[in-house]
DNA sequence: GCGACAG
DNA sequence: ATCTTGTCGC
């Protein structure tokens, strides 16, 4: 898939010369860029996943394209690369966006939406992985989490398909949303270019038997074999 | 100073 | 995220 060449995403990823001001600076910034409203192909024919999981210094991405109407995998693809970026909460942004956009580039479909292991405007600065992300590369993303990073909400029914709004300053950033029964509920986000509305339709939609959604729960599945099989 | 804290 | 076996509950 042939990525925005334009150079809107800058290059933080240097633990060298990081510089903490110039971070927030442009979370900033991609918070201000981030479309809140629908502007994707609405009902999708093709929904993507992605995750990223870590062995021996190494960072391998996945991303899985799925039939959105039938939930059957069309295409997978994975990357492997160095870690550049530690794991720090607010800052997942910086570890993840990298091998996630080469993976995504590999893909010789574009899929209609991409669901994203983290969280999108669910952040302190509204700039969560998943609207990096989708700003960085101009494609719509939903942030799908499994816990929360800030906000306050009320906890979802036990029973599937319930969700509660997740608010912040006063703001609504996201939804809690029960997947499934006596399973502990997920934080879904815009990402970006995508409202909350239809990012929980799509959640909802592509959850079948398991707590999450099959595209993410494919890609979680892969980058684990992945890494254990290339180590 | 203390607690919270995506993956 | 990763390191790991058994165990409890629907
Ligand atoms: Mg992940």
């Amino acid at each position: 898939m042939k990525l925005k060449e334009k150079k809107n995403f800058q290059d933080m990823t240097n633990l060298k010369t990081f510089n903490i001001e110039k971070a927030r600076e442009l979370q900033r910034k991609i918070a201000k860029k981030v479309i809140l409203y629908d502007d994707f192909l609405n009902p999708p024919q093709t929904v993507a996943g992605l995750d990223v999981s870590y062995k021996n210094k190494k960072a391998f991405a996945v991303a899985v394209i799925l039939d959105y109407k039938n939930l059957k995998l069309l295409e997978n693809k994975s990357i492997s690369m160095d870690i550049k970026f530690p794991y720090i909460p607010t800052l997942l942004s910086f570890r993840e966006v990298k091998p996630l956009s080469a993976v995504i580039e590999k893909l010789e479909i574009k899929p209609d939406v991409f669901l994203v292991d983290a969280h999108g405007i669910a952040h302190p600065y509204f700039s969560g992985c998943a609207s990096h992300l989708g700003v960085s590369l101009d494609i719509p993303t939903i942030g799908v989490a499994k816990k929360k990073l800030v906000g306050d909400y009320n906890n979802p029914a036990n029973k599937k398909g319930t969700w509660t709004l997740l608010k912040y300053q006063d703001q609504i950033i996201g939804a809690v949303l029960r997947t499934k029964k006596d399973c502990k509920p997920l934080f879904i986000s815009t990402g970006h270019k995508v409202s909350l509305k239809s990012a929980l339709k799509i959640v909802i939609e592509t959850t079948k038997k398991y707590k999450h959604p099959e595209p993410l729960r494919l890609a979680h599945l892969l980058t684990k074999k992945v890494s254990t099989t290339k180590k």
